[in-house]
DNA sequence: TTGAGATCTGTCACTGAGTGCCATTAGGGT
DNA sequence: ACCCTAATGGCACTCAGTGACAGATCTCAA
């Protein structure tokens, strides 16, 4: 005799934490993020309320899957990139970030999908995003002298390579995901690595102390 | 007789709102953020706990008094900004959002204090910022033509003037408030003016459509 | 002064996210 | 069979936020 009747729904040796997540993709998109409670979720899942706070810290959380995983990723290729030209490697960074996105294309769309509709998921991306323009720009500072025209140089090129991203990347979700948005991609970080590495190679020259 | 005996603390005829936004301001620096309830913020003030939320639409947003009034007159100004040079509008509109910063400086302290421990209040920030630097883009967007390099040049400027923005005006929380950060502030704006001009000024120029 | 109408507040009950604690179960190795 | 560990179920609890209703306050008009 099992403890609970094993859910209805296809759920054979598919670990936990990926039932939960389908069952709450599905849901969300069906009947919406906010009129789905973590119950409906856990329900559909065919395992405990309390399991679903064991996998994802919060109700946001299952949508955005591994953005940890991939800053570390972006963290570990900057900190090997010290001798690397830093505006190549800004780029570089920025391709990976746009990969990972790339690495599951139907996720990525649904996940779009919901965060132009409520507004919470909207910001937790923006949050996210943030954090990877925070470590873009930790990295053009730690390759630049200690002045304040050397860290605002640093931020306006991670917020420009970050605004390429994204740009790039919401195009291809309007536009359904039909065609590969890496020819778009190449050639907008081309226009931000041109317009930003003489900003970059200007405060790096100057050890001329601050501003103002 | 009156139904609730006043509170000890001092408040006369300040306004409800006031005297919630002072007691939430104080109840977080001196005992965190997260260990202060709406209970203690309300007892403090001396009102009910519904009334809390009549004032502010949650938790966080004692904290953020009116951003949405200021996204308001950015977005009036440059709605009347239809004539003038694009990248000097967004500069202007830049002024203006940095000067809603400085007209309560010692909250605007208070509140950087605040975000720099609490995860939850500096994602809330971070959202708000991403509203400013979307006003600016789709400004920069409704004066250019309808391509996608003139896309990516409006996003890539709007996050260029945000990221200057934010850096000076961090620059100034960090050093406590001492100096004004006017001067800063406008070397910045410079800045990034003579970076993003050209790439705006190419953008509108040529008709010919998109890329790849 | 009085009364009608609108606005603000107090009170209560409720939903739902998230956490702490403990018992139970499953698996793995000895 | 026996431990040991990790994962899950179940329960109780705190707290943010909302809905509904009653009472209080204010204004304006007659």
């Amino acid at each position: 005799m099992y403890p609970n009747i094993p859910p209805a729904a296809p759920s054979a040796g598919e670990p936990i934490r990926d039932r939960l997540a389908r069952a709450a993709f599905e849901l969300f998109t069906v009947q919406g993020y906010e009129s789905t409670t973590i119950d409906d979720i856990t329900t559909a899942a065919g395992v405990a309320r309390r399991t679903f706070f064991r996998h994802f810290r919060s109700k946001e959380d299952v949508i955005f899957p591994d953005h940890d995983s991939v800053l570390d990723r972006v963290r570990w290729y900057l900190g090997a990139s010290a001798n690397t030209e830093p505006v190549f490697a800004v780029a570089e960074a920025t391709r990976l970030i746009f990969e990972s996105f790339m690495a599951t294309p139907e996720q990525t769309l649904a996940r779009y999908r919901l965060t132009r509709e409520v507004a919470a998921l909207r910001d937790r991306e923006v949050a996210s995003v943030a954090r990877y323009e925070r470590v873009l720009s930790d990295y053009l500072r730690s390759r630049l002298p200690n002045t304040s025209e050397a860290a605002l140089a640093a931020h306006v090129a991670a917020a420009s390579f970050v605004a390429a991203h994204n740009q790039v990347l919401r195009e291809w979700l309007r536009s359904g995901g039909t065609q590969s948005p890496r020819p778009a991609l190449e050639a907008a970080l081309t226009t931000v690595a041109d317009l930003t590495a003489p900003l970059i190679a200007q405060s790096r020259r100057q050890s001329s102390q601050n501003a103002v």
